[in-house]
DNA sequence: AATTGAGATCTGTGATCACAAAATTATAAT
DNA sequence: ATTATAATTTTGTGATCACAGATCTCAATT
């Protein structure tokens, strides 16, 4: 018996508690959809996995709760969130509302550093499509969105847009499976330019459209899960 | 000693886990501003006064940790977030973005009995302000308007909209505290007038500018708390 | 009187135990 | 073979203990 079950996590830097690199780890998990919505997961079980005791575990899994990536069901079952019309149309809402104008205040603060690593990641993301690589298109795909809005250290809106990803991402991952890359189409050329150019309306323009096409593509599949 | 430092908690129902009440009794404290900005908190302190053990507390701490209510400091002391000029900010671009697209979805689903409830709710309101009660204004202002937003049951906009409250509110108690209630304007008739006539765009609007114009008060007021 | 520093206390974090309610498995009955 | 029921295990929740680091207390020293 393994005495981790998930997939390569990055080890522990013994500097930060256990209790954040369990919730780190977790939703580096969910961000990359390797957690299926409607499976029943442990404390104990995923304390085993981790390689820690429950305590820490309850304390991440109790905050993925009230970020609504978790959901603690009918009779005290811990379940990854599933979609929901009403859920997927309020968090498309709530994207396309916050992402657009993150993006246009994080653009003033976009070095010509993490430009490269925007067009690095993008050119990564280019080959996980025409590769049929799901599991990295999701990854790059998170990297990119982030690298942009990280680039300002925003204290509220950077959190919830983050809960907001932890809720559709497992969906997506399970849509995108079905569909496959082909179908995937991205603005993040424009974003680049409007970067270079250094025209936050423009980047602003860019992120909405990518948002709404991408969401568009997900919500015919709503309820086929 | 008393075995309950906090003012007038409703007793627990002894259906519902006591993290939740626990979590319920620690938000309705800090939304009706009840904490101040800054002071620290203890998790055994917290958990005598509400005569409860240390667990349950736990939870709660770590779910308004995590909704930017409370803050772990420096050397992990839990203390009652401050507000800065940056939050302070995106606190604003986040309330404008949703909360007057939430009013507009609640409207179709505000009946007469919550119709009936707003305009009451606001005549308390306006009772308040004309004798000068901090504690009740900020309260009833509180319930003014998640009275409309929870028309909706909306599950992820909702406890967006609240994590935002949950941080401004103990800012906005200072501030109103020091400038009284006669500066105190708000929309909340012309809100009710969109209710009444079934206009959703009216009724965005009217918590736009109901929004704008509180929080303009409190901008001036940023770093002199 | 001001400063220092050793001892005592308090605090968050992690570990472990207890327990009732669910869920699962095993057994018996048809 | 299928259903019903009893026994067992598992689970989240709450309580308690342990501990290192931070904080506070207060007497000793300058």
């Amino acid at each position: 018996m393994p005495s981790n079950a998930f997939a390569k996590i990055t080890p522990r830097q013994s500097v930060i508690p256990v209790n954040e690199w369990v919730y780190e780890t977790l939703c580096e998990l969910i961000l990359h959809g390797e957690f299926v919505p409607g499976v029943t997961l442990t404390l104990r079980g995923i304390a085993e996995s981790l390689d820690v005791s429950p305590m820490p575990v309850r304390e991440s899994v109790t905050r993925l709760i009230s970020e609504g990536a978790l959901e603690v069901s009918n009779k005290r079952r811990i379940t990854v969130s599933q979609m929901t019309q009403k859920k997927f149309d309020e968090l498309a809402l709530a994207r396309l509302s916050l992402e657009p104008a993150l993006s246009a205040l994080a653009l003033p603060l976009i070095d010509a550093e993490r430009l490269k690593l925007l067009v690095d990641v993008d050119s990564k993301l280019d080959v996980a499509i025409s590769t049929g690589n799901i599991g990295n298109y999701i990854k790059y795909n998170c990297q990119f969105h982030f690298g942009i809005y990280e680039a300002s250290p925003s204290p509220v809106l950077l959190p919830i847009i983050k809960s907001l990803w932890l809720r559709f991402s497992p969906f997506y991952r399970i849509v995108a499976g079905r569909a496959g890359t082909q179908t995937l189409d991205d603005y993040h050329e424009s974003a680049i330019d409007a970067i270079k150019a250094k025209d936050p309306d423009a980047l602003a323009k860019a992120i909405h459209k990518d948002i709404q096409e991408g969401m568009e593509m997900l919500n015919d599949s709503i309820g086929k899960q």
